[in-house]
DNA sequence: AGTGAAAACCGTAGCGT
DNA sequence: ACGCTACGGTTTTCACT
């Protein structure tokens, strides 16, 4: 794993960007203490290079009628490499699924779920997930309540740069 | 719960900002088939309504040097209201936990951790989940695969409406 | 590398339909 | 409710430091 590339301005641009996606570049420009175009220019960078993946707008599950989260433990069933690879596959490719894992412990895959209802689930899991021949067993965990969820990713650990800049924190 | 109150329009509007959250109004005007200004009259309700929470943008993990994914599974030691309520505002004020769900199933919260390595995993679990007194066990479940994450919702499920619009699907 | 200016583009409000 | 027009601000490029 090759080491990262980023100064402390890129951090402030990738933090605030996190924070706001829709942040015009002169609000962005000025919060990094940076003039607009080598602002944008580095805004470009970080998108062409990969560290920023895609702009998103995050929706409220419950307004849009998605009231049911499910986290589903799956195992599989013969433990090749292709059931396994085919699973994965499978389960990535369905809407529902959020996000998916393969994992450590118990379970081989971690499958995040996101269904109007549990009459909805009840189909989901028995006309798409049941069906696929490479599951060995299926545990589900109803999310009951959403105390944190599409939360920002933590960058302090990236600060160690940061010392470099005499500029004050906060001087919007 | 109420019945939601988004039309095929609204749904479009949604969706596209779900998938670029930098869309421009005119840009969105365009793919949702209406002149600018009753679309961001539209886009703004569905933000003062809720329905669009903010804006971000999605970073990769990997490139920001968070190599790894935990899903931690934490037991409440002694089941009482307050002590599931102390460990819920605990675990979601760490900005490491980037997701924490109250759950059914065999665990009482499901926590994803992201850090930069097994090391910082390490302090991370020894110095601030192990030392909170209201833990009773903890199952951590590393991801050795990201296969999917931080996707867009399933708006599907209101597509009823959308039968009302004579677009083609995909005009740009 | 960063700066500053200029042109094209966009967001927004107001009025008309 | 949608659409048009117009103004002010923003994005973006380009030449210069």
């Amino acid at each position: 794993m090759p080491y990262i590339n980023l100064d402390a301005i890129d951090l402030k641009i990738l933090s605030a960007l996190q924070g706001d996606g829709r942040l015009t570049n002169n609000e962005l420009a000025d919060q990094v203490g940076l003039s607009p175009s080598p602002c944008l220019r580095r805004v470009r960078r970080l998108e062409r290079d990969g560290f920023i993946r895609t702009y998103r707008a995050v929706l409220d599950r419950e307004s849009v009628g998605l009231g049911l989260t499910v986290f589903v433990e799956i195992k599989v069933e013969k433990h090749s490499r292709d059931n396994a690879r085919a699973l994965q596959d499978a389960l990535s490719g369905m809407p529902e699924v959020v996000a998916c894992h393969m994992v450590s412990g118990t379970a081989d895959f971690v499958a995040e779920i996101v269904v109007p209802n549990l009459k909805a689930y009840e189909r989901m899991l028995t006309e798409k997930l049941l069906t696929l021949p490479m599951i060995g067993d299926i545990r589900s965990n109803f999310v009951l309540t959403r105390a944190k969820s599409d939360a920002p990713l933590p960058l302090s650990h990236l600060k160690r740069d940061v010392r470099a800049v005499g500029v004050a924190p906060d001087c919007e």
